[in-house]
RNA sequence: CGAGGUGUGGCUCAGUUUGGCUAGAGCACCUGGUUUGGGACCAGGGGGUCGCAGGUUCGAAUCCUGUCACCUCGACCA
């Protein structure tokens, strides 16, 4: 029967089952695969093109902000590594190292990078030496390692893609500058070509970065009501400069310490965009990060003209990124075939719409079939992306809001973290044991003390002390 | 790393309890033909030493030991 062979090909409903129902897009969508390697994953071309959107488009915002790209090695002596305490403890339990050269034994072993602070450093403290040289603004596109017990594709493998960005500045202000900046510029690009809403906040001291004097983050929240921090910015304050001695001589002629800031985002955000924007047909992808953004199916395809016509549409369409389907698939398969990868418009075209001068276009996101005109078919289609593209981010943050919720007693902070699924707003006192303990009762943690600060009751809602700040908490990915 | 689960053609699985004919099915793939507006149909065909390594046995997908991988949950992290 033919709903037997639909069910051997479906998707787990999400409703069922989220995390089964993300691996089965991830696989059926060919984004990755796994390999013989414990742990990391290939990056399948339709992967991989959506990595390349996000790369170019992030590349050419920090680049706005005068980052300037470098490249530094792949391996850390130990003794550079030890150099900043905070950070080596943070890391150490999840470096892998390197501790022999060909045939002989190295006198020193050297980690994979797991990032690359202590590089960046080595490299100031050589490069920087007056206040002219400040300040240095870099960024590198590269992978790193870090050991991971258990592993999911693009969530966490051991090995990543990503982009790391190190500064050194004169004051700390400057820093501060930098990272609140840099965490605006991730905020912007989550909300304007991932079409994902974000929390820009500040980590707690639990939850921030080792070596860092300060952590920002902006978290969205998927479809499970799980959140996920998408990307960090850290100022370092002069911490590291301390520990890796990188100091410049100022104006009046005094030796100073820099001020440091890093920040990164990773393959991860790929995960987010399934997460936020998928269904139960697979993949749904922003028309900006999307590898096709509109796929031309014919119709009776052998019939004189209806390839002729199709080809014709993908040339007058030559500003989107447009694809022919002139496989032998019926269209049937196709239009499934396509939902799973999450293409954002189908321009169906047959032998009925040449001749009336129109085609069917459906919109991935929501469904909705239209048949459009082909003349001037070029501003529809434009339009339409750019509608997609808002109407995707404005219902994910429909669900993110509905999604949010407020507790003023822990009783209620209890209830809502276990029964739905979600932020929860609540006040905090400040103290690291209330940390511990909602995640002891819970499993929940502290996500962000947002920027944007309400005062929703004036005690801490675990232990019930005068409260510091407003928390969002949540499970976390 | 702790608890649980699963490994049989590309995929989903049956067969394992109770060892025994040539290891099966559906989907996918290849060829030819008919089809084409929501995963088409007919005919023919190819592909598996049953995760891997030992062991028991006349005989192992099936029993024993070890090992590896993957999945789920927990701890850790972007």
């Amino acid at each position: 029967m033919a709903d037997d062979k639909k069910q051997l090909e479906a998707i787990t409903p999400m409703e069922e089952d989220f995390a089964q129902w993300y691996t089965d897009v991830v696989k059926k969508a060919e984004l990755t695969d796994y390999t013989s390697v414990k742990g990391c994953m290939v990056i399948r071309p339709a992967g991989y093109a959506i990595w390349e959107l996000i790369r170019n488009q992030l590349d050419a915002a920090f680049k706005e902000t005068g980052v300037q790209n470098v490249y530094l090695p792949m391996f850390i002596p130990e003794s550079l590594l030890q150099k900043e305490k905070d950070h080596v403890e943070g890391f150490a339990p999840e470096v892998a190292w390197v501790t022999q050269g060909g045939l002989e034994p190295l006198q020193e072993r050297m980690c994979v990078r797991p990032t690359s602070e202590t590089l960046f450093c080595d490299y100031y403290a050589n490069t920087v030496h007056s206040y002219r040289d400040l300040p240095q603004v870099c960024n590198q596109w590269c992978s790193v390692v870090r050991w991971e017990k258990t592993t999911r594709p693009f969530l966490r493998s051991r090995e990543f893609l990503w982009q790391e960005g190190h500064t050194a500045h004169a004051t700390a202000e400057e820093a501060q500058e930098r990272t609140e900046q840099m965490l605006n510029v991730y905020a912007d690009f989550c909300e304007n070509v991932l079409a994902i809403p974000v929390i820009k906040g500040r980590k707690s001291e639990k939850e921030k970065f080792a070596g860092a004097i300060a952590t920002y983050t902006i978290e969205a929240l998927m479809h499970d009501g799980k959140a996920l921090q998408s990307g960090t910015s850290h100022n370092f304050g002069d911490g590291f400069a301390r520990a890796f001695n990188i100091q410049y001589t100022s104006k009046d002629n005094k030796l100073e310490y820099v001020h440091q800031t890093s920040w990164g985002m990773t393959t991860r955000l790929i995960g987010a965009v399934i997460m936020v924007h998928g269904d139960n047909s697979g993949l749904v992808l922003p028309p900006k990060v999307a590898p096709t953004q509109v796929v031309i199916i014919p119709i009776q395809q052998k019939k004189e003209g209806v390839l002729d016509k199709a080809f014709e549409l993908k040339e007058k369409l030559k500003d989107f990124r447009v694809k022919v389907d002139d496989t032998e698939k019926s269209p049937g398969w196709k239009f499934a075939e396509h939902e799973m990868r999450g293409v954002p418009l189908r321009l169906e075209i047959g032998p009925r719409d040449i001749e009336a001068g129109k085609a069917v276009i459906v919109r991935r996101d929501n469904g909705e079939k239209t048949e459009i005109s082909l003349d001037n078919i070029e501003a529809t289609i434009g339009e339409m992306l750019e509608r997609i593209q808002k109407e995707m981010f404005e219902r994910a943050r429909a669900h993110r809001d509905a999604h949010t919720y407020s507790a003023t007693n822990y009783e209620e902070f209890v209830k809502i973290i276990n029964e739905k699924p979600g932020f929860v707003k609540a006040m905090w006192c400040g103290d690291r044991a209330c940390e511990d303990k909602v995640k002891e009762d819970t499993t929940a943690t502290s996500r962000c003390m947002p920027f944007e600060q309400e005062r929703i009751s004036e005690t801490c809602v675990c232990c019930g002390r005068p409260a510091k700040a407003l928390m969002y908490w949540g499970k976390a990915y």
